[in-house]
DNA sequence: TACACGTGGGT
DNA sequence: TACCCAAGTGT
């Protein structure tokens, strides 16, 4: 018996129906009922945040967002430094500078509004082909075809699809657009991804209670576990360098607005060396520094070794970077490296917080 | 096309 | 432990 592709699209939408996950930026049962769509406003926030991060790491910053800045024109009209700063932690800075760049140019040449169309959304900064798709089909219910991870590996598996990816995403966007269907467009693209999540998983899939066991040529010639083909990784080399932490008598932190272009663009860190071939570089204000102890980070393509310099410093004034008052510093609004470098240099500095007695 | 771009959790 | 991987985008 032959499985059609309406009725694989119906027993998805079934099983999206019972098992669907509640997220914040998702509508519920009763508003869905109501007919109510989600804010677009809400779903490009967790659209933007979830490019290659998991759902349980975006569930918080998208809730502290929201509380933050409740409407795009909120966003639009926050300061850089703070946005970066909530954003911290999250990784990919660069999808913070566009979301900053995409609210502004929804209020400047948008009304403040959302556009409803993937050919206006993609336009935006920070709006590539997956996400103009997903906004349009869950804010809008557009029938557009939305291609992530999930949907790359659950059409591999139901076609058995050999070519190795990137390669074949033409190929598996062809197939999940013959299952898209007019009827609930966006109800249907949340249950691929929530069947690629949930059922249809990396390894170990669970295709005994997978609405679509039946139809899925994987499934039947049992070569789920060799999809998708990748190509192969490169390996990671080694890099090294240096991190100043200098503070002040008063407890300011000297520290540095990263540029925006390159690794941690527009984040706020230590001073330091580029992280190349690592010569001692000269220290960002004269002072007796000394050694701290490594900071080590991994990195998507390569692992780095920080050596991590103290110093308590005079009051002039440095020849890189700036003083943050100890009030103002927050560990939190560092990204993760130089929340490391933080960490590894705070025993070994003999400053005394303001305020503290003696 | 290929690479730069973060981070934390799972196995 | 070491590797894999997550609702990708920009260049």
């Amino acid at each position: 018996m032959r499985v059609t592709e309406t009725e694989m699209t119906k027993a998805l939408r079934d099983w999206y129906d019972r098992y669907a996950r509640t997220m914040p930026w998702r509508t519920g049962p009763a508003e869905k009922l109501a007919g109510t769509r989600p804010d677009p406003y809400s779903v490009w926030l967790s659209e933007v945040m979830l490019q290659q991060t998991t759902v349980a790491a975006v569930k918080k910053y998208h809730d502290r967002f929201v509380a933050l800045w409740p409407s795009v024109a909120d966003l639009a009209a926050a300061e850089d430094s703070e946005v970066m700063a909530e954003w911290a932690g999250l990784g990919y800075y660069a999808r913070a500078r566009n979301l900053l760049k995409c609210a502004r140019a929804v209020v400047a040449d948008h009304g403040g509004r959302f556009p409803d169309t993937h050919d206006a959304l993609i336009a935006l900064p920070g709006i590539g082909p997956y996400t103009a798709a997903a906004i349009a089909a869950i804010a809008f219910d557009r029938a557009e075809t939305v291609v992530d991870g999930n949907v790359e590996r659950v059409m591999s598996r139901l076609f058995d699809v050999a070519t190795p990816l990137p390669a074949a995403k033409p190929e598996l966007t062809a197939h999940a657009a013959r299952l898209t269907p007019r009827d609930r467009p966006g109800d249907h693209a949340q249950a691929v991804m929530d069947l690629g999540a949930t059922i249809c998983t990396p390894r170990n899939p669970a295709c005994g209670i997978c609405p679509l066991r039946d139809p899925c040529l994987a499934r039947q010639r049992g070569t789920q576990g060799e999809r998708p083909v990748k190509a192969p990784k490169k390996a990671k080399p080694q890099r090294r360098g240096y991190a100043y932490v200098g503070r002040r008598a008063d407890g300011a932190w000297l520290m540095e607005t990263r540029p925006d272009k390159g690794l941690l663009g527009g984040m706020l860190g230590f001073p330091g060396s580029d992280w190349t071939q690592a010569p001692e570089p000269a220290p960002p204000a004269p002072a007796d520094w000394r050694e701290a102890g490594e900071a080590v980070h991994v990195f998507t393509h390569f692992a780095l070794t920080l050596t991590v310099m103290v110093a308590e410093l005079p009051p002039t004034n440095p020849e890189r970077g700036h003083f943050v008052a100890a009030e103002a510093f927050r560990p939190a609004a560092l990204p993760t490296l130089m929340r490391k470098v933080h960490d590894v240099a705070t025993p070994h500095l003999a400053v005394e917080r303001p305020g503290a007695a003696g």
